[in-house]
RNA sequence: GCGGCUGUGGCGGAAUUGGUAGACGCGCAGGCUUCAGGUGCCUGUGUUCUUUGGGACGUGGAGGUUCGAGUCCUCUCAGCCGCACCA
């Protein structure tokens, strides 16, 4: 049973109608499309630009409570922008293809498309409803054919310069899910979709050529004002790592096999050689020896294992000797070789040296099947493994080196042998963007029998998905059952082919839409650079953490890939990065239909009104971190916006006006501030101190709780001052309302329109008088031994000498002073004064 | 294990450069308004002692620097997140 939803009150005088009020503006917005920018911009039009943007948002269902905070942030800083005289790009789509409404297509039969497109709806419907400054004229879905043209062809482009290729390797297979995964999607060896266990299957796929950007996409991280958190999870992603590759000659086949170590100084203490699994040449090496069988079925168990099966660090080390040595170069030994499960294909060269002495895998294999250690670095310590730095020992002529100068000298000798070299090696791997699913951006390429893989000519795309009736996937795309649209003829030699019928990664889709705003219904060229170039990049970014890896990485990847082909004119698509913390269910832990507390935004929205839904989740606390979802607060944010609005009526009733302006000053009040009655000056000064609080919070520094709550102060301080003229009540009320605008844009256009008779988005963002924010009075605080012991009012400004007076005369201090000898007085003007005093008997 | 983040009242959270700890909101208590009300308004609200003047304690814990520490330094505990056999 859910809980019972009380009656809504019934709508007194007193409390404000949220629902008209919203629909009367939104109606005005979408009437005047207030908030479109043209496509070219007016040459008159000497605004400088801003770009903001929230991450798209995957259209199933109806948005969740996350979308309302995401829009809510990223609204507020368009607003604060667009008011302090930028010209403002706010856009928004949809990433539509994907899994969801696949798989929702497979068990109900609802065609993807039609299920996205009534999703998409009831977003834009939200969004309109949330008063968000959307520029519409700049919307679309990624699963349009005007789009995903587009898509396919900057994939030929990539395609052509080698960016994207087909390579057969061991990738990831989700049997959930029935496609490849990325790596990127791979999470503790389970699919970051959908969460089975993901195995390992060898495959031909398309990828992308992302390794190549692996040193930019490190370097440049230096260059954006991200989260320093997500940009160490980028680095470690990309795991650079200085080291040399090294070769080891195989004494039964004669052949040279390369290992990369980060630890060439120990090369000494190598006694033994370990490939993987996967390696090519394992099986041969063992071939006829007396461990064949073991290592055939070493093999065969080790590629059938799910790779969170094959396990961790903690996992015990296994492996079978294969029967053969190689040669360690620099001892001149055979030392044993062998294939263990802990050595991975995937990096390095799938081949490692084993020093079990300096390492603790090597030295934990070696304990396991009793292979030699030999140190190599001494230590004070006899303890083995020894990871640290010290003199080599037993390393020939090296002997007595520091480790840090051998690692050069030993790499430099293996370089004039010939048989090694100073090397560097990434974690990071390509791509793999082939998805064997239906609803993707089909990928523009034809396998013909006699011409091989042939492009799709740039006039005939888009190639478009086709109409299906069955989704289910069997281990390939459910498009290869589409024969009338996989049978094609090649466009280079006419001859019968088949089209690619693998899908695009969504990942991809989403890696470029941030480009397409700017120039969004252009159909003769995916963008015009021109266009693009006086937008880009993004001047911030708002989105989950979530994507700190996968779309952030794949993105930045994208605009280096396209400037390189000199379709862009820079090099990092979001110059400033915020992450926003999740919103949590009432009892603080993550939202889930499971645990039954999702809150859903609609109810929220018609009941209090969309103005207090967005300015409570900002009220709620820091917008970058986590907060449960606390019902009672939203009824006192509420209760906040109607009684500002209760202010505006009374005024309104007392025939009471301001003139529109933003400067503070000139609104037909004086300023001669020392002249006014006390209620009128005080509400003055705390008007402009929530103009100068408020403007500093939103300058970049992400505080709308501490905005929205000096905002609570000044209406709390207008119910204060019920006798305050009437202009100046209006005036701070107006004022209230100019600054609650990027907040809860509704309630504020009609609060100010009602004392000014004018549009709060039309006025610019208000400026605080500095003669306002300084009182001639202050509250002297007064310390004995740093405790305080007395607030005295002193005058603004006092010297030392009169501050030092005034705390010694204060009630209450001298009786913590008298009989102690006074060591010092610390001063701080206009704040403190800090007697020192010696402590204990007089 | 490595890397990062966070610990402040009953709760969410405030506190530019070290300078009044607890802004603002919720909750709670009391009062006023109201035929009534889950409405509105006002007041109070860290803990504790108190002779009702005030005092002591207080920002996860322990030390330290300083006239003064939520803030800086060292150690430590707890929770969350990311990576996790990357050679």
């Amino acid at each position: 049973m859910s809980e019972t939803v009380p009656p809504p009150h019934p709508i007194a005088e007193r409390h404000f109608d949220h629902s008209a009020i919203e629909a009367k503006w939104q109606g005005v917005w979408a009437a005047e499309r207030t908030w479109e920018v043209p496509r070219e911009a007016d040459p008159a039009d000497a605004r400088p630009r801003a770009y903001v943007l929230e991450m798209l948002p995957y259209p199933s269902g109806e948005p969740h409570i996350g979308h309302l905070k995401n829009y809510a942030i990223g609204d507020a800083i368009a607003h604060f922008k667009r008011r302090n005289g930028f010209q403002v790009l706010h856009p928004m789509g949809y990433d539509a293809f994907g899994l969801p409404a696949e798989n929702n297509a497979i068990k109900t039969g609802t065609p993807p498309r039609v299920a996205t497109d009534a999703s998409i709806a009831s977003f834009q419907r939200a969004f309109r409803s949330w008063g968000i400054s959307i520029d519409w004229s700049r919307e679309f879905g990624t699963h349009t054919p005007e789009y995903y043209r587009w898509t396919q062809w900057i994939f030929l482009q990539f395609y052509e310069r080698g960016l994207a290729y087909r390579k057969e390797s061991a990738v990831n297979w989700c049997p959930q899910d029935q496609t490849v995964l990325a790596n990127e999607q791979v999470v503790n060896g389970h699919c970051e979709r959908c969460g089975a266990a993901v195995e390992l299957r060898q495959l031909e796929q398309w990828q992308f050529k992302i390794t190549d950007y692996a040193d930019r996409l490190l370097d440049d991280l230096d260059t954006i004002d991200w989260p320093e958190h997500v940009k160490t999870q980028q680095r470690n992603w990309i795991g650079r790592s200085q080291g040399a590759e090294v070769q080891f000659r195989c004494t039964a086949n004669g052949r040279d096999y390369t290992v990369f170590t980060t630890r060439p100084d120990t090369l000494f203490g190598a006694t033994f050689f370990v490939m993987a699994p996967e390696h090519p040449d394992v099986l041969r090496l063992a071939a006829g020896g007396p461990h064949e069988s073991a290592v055939r079925d070493y093999v065969n168990h080790a590629l059938s294992e799910s790779s969170e099966e094959r396990g961790s660090a903690e996992k015990t080390k296994t492996g079978v000797p294969l029967g053969t040595t190689v040669t360690n170069p620099v001892t001149g030994e055979e030392i044993p070789m062998w294939v263990a499960d802990y050595v991975l294909m995937e990096y390095g060269t799938g081949a490692v040296m084993g020093v079990p002495a300096h390492d603790e895998r090597d030295h934990a294999f070696a304990r396991a099947y009793d292979v030699p250690i030999r140190r190599v670095v001494a230590s004070e310590v006899d303890e083995l493994p020894y990871t640290g730095d010290g003199p080599l020992v037993n390393s020939g002529r090296f002997d007595g080196l520091h480790n840090r100068d051998a690692y050069g000298e030993i790499v430099g000798w293996l370089a004039r042998q010939g048989i090694g070299r100073a090397s560097t090696n990434y974690r990071l791997r390509d791509w793999l963007l082939s998805r064997q699913r239906y609803w993707g951006c089909p990928i523009p390429i034809i396998h013909c029998p006699d011409c091989g893989l042939v492009p799709v000519p740039e006039a005939e795309l888009p190639v478009r998905l086709p109409d299906i009736d069955e989704y289910q996937p069997k281990g390939q795309s459910p498009l290869a059952a589409a024969t009338d649209w996989v049978n094609t003829t090649c466009p280079r030699c006419q001859g019968p082919a088949r089209r690619e019928t693998d899908t695009m990664d969504t990942f991809v889709d989403s890696s470029w839409y941030f480009i397409r705003y700017c120039d969004a219904r252009n159909d003769t060229a995916a963008w015009e650079r021109r266009l693009v170039d006086a937008w880009m990049p993004v001047d911030q970014y708002i989105g989950g953490v979530e994507h700190a890896i996968l779309h952030l990485l794949y993105a930045r990847f994208f605009v280096k890939a396209l400037a390189d082909i000199g379709l862009l004119g820079f090099q990092e698509p979001f110059r400033a990065l915020f992450t926003q913390g999740m919103i949590l269910g009432p009892d603080g832990s993550k939202m889930s239909k499971s645990r039954g507390n999702v809150i859903s935004p609609a109810p929220l929205v018609a009941r209090y009104g969309a103005d207090a839904a967005r300015t409570y989740i900002l009220f709620i606390g820091p917008p970058d971190q986590d907060a449960p979802w606390n019902e009672s607060s939203l009824e006192g944010v509420h209760r906040f916006l109607t009684r500002l609005w209760r202010q505006s009526e009374e005024l309104v009733a007392l025939g009471a006006r301001v003139e529109a302006g933003g400067a503070g000053v000139g609104w037909g009040l004086d300023t001669g501030g020392a002249a006014r009655p006390t209620d009128d000056l005080t509400l003055l000064r705390k008007t402009h101190w929530a103009v100068d609080k408020v403007t500093h919070d939103l300058d970049g520094r992400f505080a709308f709780n501490t905005a929205v709550a000096a905002l609570m102060e000044l209406v709390n301080e207008l119910y204060r001052h019920p006798d305050a003229t009437p202009a100046v009540r209006a005036f701070a009320t107006a004022t209230a309302a100019s600054l609650l605008f990027p907040f809860a844009p509704h309630v504020a256009c009609e609060v100010y329109e009602r004392l000014t008779g004018e549009r709060v988005w039309e006025q610019p963002w208000p400026v605080a008088d500095p003669d306002f924010l300084t009182a001639e009075q202050f509250e002297l605080v007064c310390q004995v031994n740093g405790k305080v012991r007395a607030r005295v009012p002193a005058p603004t400004g006092a010297d030392r000498e009169r501050l030092e007076e005034l705390a010694f005369a204060a009630p209450g201090v001298a009786s913590h002073t008298d009989g102690h000898e006074i060591i010092k007085v610390i001063v701080v003007p206009d704040k403190l004064v800090n007697i020192v005093v010696r402590q204990g008997a007089p």
